[in-house]
DNA sequence: GCCGTTTTCGGCCCGACTGTTTTCAGTCG
């Protein structure tokens, strides 16, 4: 994210927590929330659109908040948080966070026992001291000290990939009971955010049966806490410290809710506005006439958006970022799915850095229903990765040539491919001579993380032989913020050279602003595991995911091309810059 | 603080769960 984007965030954030514990006007405290969520998720550069008056078009942000913006972008600071931040211990602030933990809470503790760090909070947990005031007792305080470990162990956001196994599972354990009628991912996790907070799954059934389903679930063999147990909602804690919320709701309530909890909330939010401004409730249970209280739907999703004469847009878009208008207008395009894609471009073998040998990768991909599958093992200047040389890389193809003597009668090619180092001057890590021979070629850079690369990537996409850019932003989720890099530059090139960029699923390295620019410019992508396991294959759903997020349709995505499509794309740029 | 083909003032989502309560307050999503 940009820099100031992150600290204006954070600063609008900080405002309405000090606001909340002062007893302000809750609509007040939202709206800071609400600014400071779409500094954070805009993804462009505030400054940028402060003064090219984008910011000033936004719903939501006002004309008090635009002040106090400027203010932030000339003199680094504002004022009134200067002021309010004087107010409140920066510690208790932090407590809000905690589950269990609220304003008020915190404000009481505040007055009448004196607390002003978070140690001084503990003590009173501790001591007995704030159990004994009125309002509080035994149990909350243990909650609250729950609360706390809680905290202390999930901090961040767990990466899509862990979220969607862990949900999966349980997904699949909930099954086991026959009373359940629908059963889903939802929240964040359905959406495809890259990152989750919690992990939310709904479930449809008969009444009767509700307390059943939420028994089998606090039984979970994985579960460490339940953190409450009820009719319709339930919250666990597993051993590896992440929550997971389960609701039921009855089978003709399916739509509504599943829209509900899937959000965003802004999306919500502005849906609710909408359906207000034409006489319609919206909540979980279903979509009500305002007046007579008439229920008009809500059984499936699309009851519910098409009752307010709109498209369902796909979860993966629900960010209140222009898709509710599109929606409107009926102008959301068919987005790309996992029923389209024929084939993976990225994928490394025990041959280099993978776990798995060529046969069994090539097994999976067959499994996964693929038309073709590129190998792509590192070169020779990944030496940590057993990068390949030329001569090692013509063994392997002895191998493939094997291989597809059984294969191609099935109708499933392997491409022989490889991902190239892009070395510090932009050269290729490969001869010229091999690098005519491979079917496919991906080009990244494994080195100097933090220098400025756009040079380096430019001069790659400008050989004839460079098919794809492998994670071209060089951001690793969890391990690394990406290089300095000219993004707008790199698309430009990319569609004057007819070289693909890549949508890495491991990495989410590439964000759905960029991912929606290539899809403006007609810049192909390709949608890409960069495999280093049989088991890392088919979370392409996921990177399929990231690819909608930023409004991918399947004409510039190279998946969705069959074999033929793909090879015309190769020598396209091969004819064009030779 | 923000917004307005009903409004420039008066709304802004609201229901579930828990704990401490005898009817409700705080927190969460």
């Amino acid at each position: 994210m940009h820099k100031k984007n992150k600290e204006l965030a954070n600063i609008f954030e900080r405002m309405a927590d000090i606001l909340e514990f002062l007893g302000d006007n809750p609509y007040r405290i939202n709206t800071y929330r609400r600014v400071a969520n779409v500094i954070s998720e805009m993804g462009e550069d505030v400054e940028e659109a402060f003064y090219s008056g984008k910011l000033q078009k936004i719903s939501g942000i006002g004309a008090s908040s635009l002040l106090k913006i400027e203010e932030f972008l000339k003199t680094g600071k504002i004022k009134k948080f200067e002021d309010l931040r004087k107010k409140v211990p920066e510690d208790l602030l932090d407590l809000m966070e905690v589950p269990g933990i609220g304003p008020k809470t915190l404000r009481i503790a505040y007055d009448k026992l004196g607390v002003r760090s978070k140690e001084d909070f503990i003590k009173v947990l501790k001591d007995g001291r704030l159990a004994r005031l009125k309002g509080f007792g035994e149990k909350k305080v243990k909650n609250i000290l729950r609360g706390l470990e809680i905290w202390e162990k999930s901090k961040e956001r767990i990466f899509i990939i862990e979220a969607y196994s862990i949900a999966e599972d349980i997904v699949e354990y909930m099954k086991d009971l026959d009373v359940i009628r629908d059963i889903s991912i939802a929240g964040s996790l359905r959406r495809m955010k890259e990152t989750i907070g919690d992990i939310d799954i709904l479930v449809s059934a008969e009444k009767g049966n509700w307390y059943k389903i939420h028994d089998h679930f606090v039984k979970y063999p994985e579960v460490h806490d339940v953190l409450l147990k009820g009719e319709t909602k339930s919250s666990i804690i597993l051993n590896n410290g992440r929550q997971v919320d389960l609701r039921t709701v009855e089978p003709y309530q399916w739509g509504s809710a599943l829209q509900y909890f899937t959000g965003s909330k802004e999306h919500n939010v502005h849906l609710r506005d909408i359906a207000k401004n034409m006489g319609y409730k919206i909540s979980e249970y279903g979509i009500f006439k305002a007046d007579t209280e008439e229920r008009v739907g809500g059984a499936t999703e699309d009851e519910i958006y098409s009752t307010l004469g709109m498209q369902t847009p796909p979860p993966e878009i629900r960010e209140d970022w222009g898709e509710i208008e599109l929606a409107m207008e009926h102008k959301i395009p068919e987005l790309v799915s996992i029923e389209d894609i024929k084939g993976d471009f990225h994928m490394h073998t025990n041959w280099s850095d993978g776990l798995n040998t060529l046969e069994e990768m090539v097994e999976e991909c067959i499994r996964l229903g693929y038309q073709y599958m590129v190998v792509g093992d590192h070169s020779q200047s990944s030496r940590v990765a057993n990068g390949l040389d030329p001569e090692r890389y013509r063994e392997q193809w002895k191998v493939i040539d094997k291989l597809r003597e059984r294969y191609e009668k099935e109708g499933f090619y392997i491409l022989k491919g490889c991902e190239v180092d892009i070395l510090p001057d932009g050269s290729l890590d490969l001869p010229k001579d091999i690098l005519e021979e491979f079917d496919f070629v991906v080009a990244s850079i494994h080195s100097r993380f933090s220098e400025d690369n756009t040079y380096r990537i430019l001069k790659a996409m400008e050989n004839p032989y460079v098919n794809l850019i492998g994670h071209p932003t060089g951001k690793a989720y969890g391990q690394r913020e990406g290089y300095p890099l000219d993004m707008d530059r790199v698309i430009e090139m990319a569609k004057e050279t007819g070289t693909a960029l890549e949508i890495n699923t491991f990495r989410a390295d590439i964000s759905p602003e960029y991912i929606r620019k290539c899809v403006e410019k007609g810049v192909m992508m390709a949608v890409v595991t960069d495999a280093h396991a049989v088991t890392h294959l088919k979370y392409i759903k996921v990177g399929v995911g990231l690819a909608r997020r930023g409004f991918a349709v399947p004409q510039y995505i190279l998946n969705t091309y069959d074999i033929e499509g793909v090879r015309d794309f190769v020598k396209r740029k091969r004819y064009a810059l030779k």
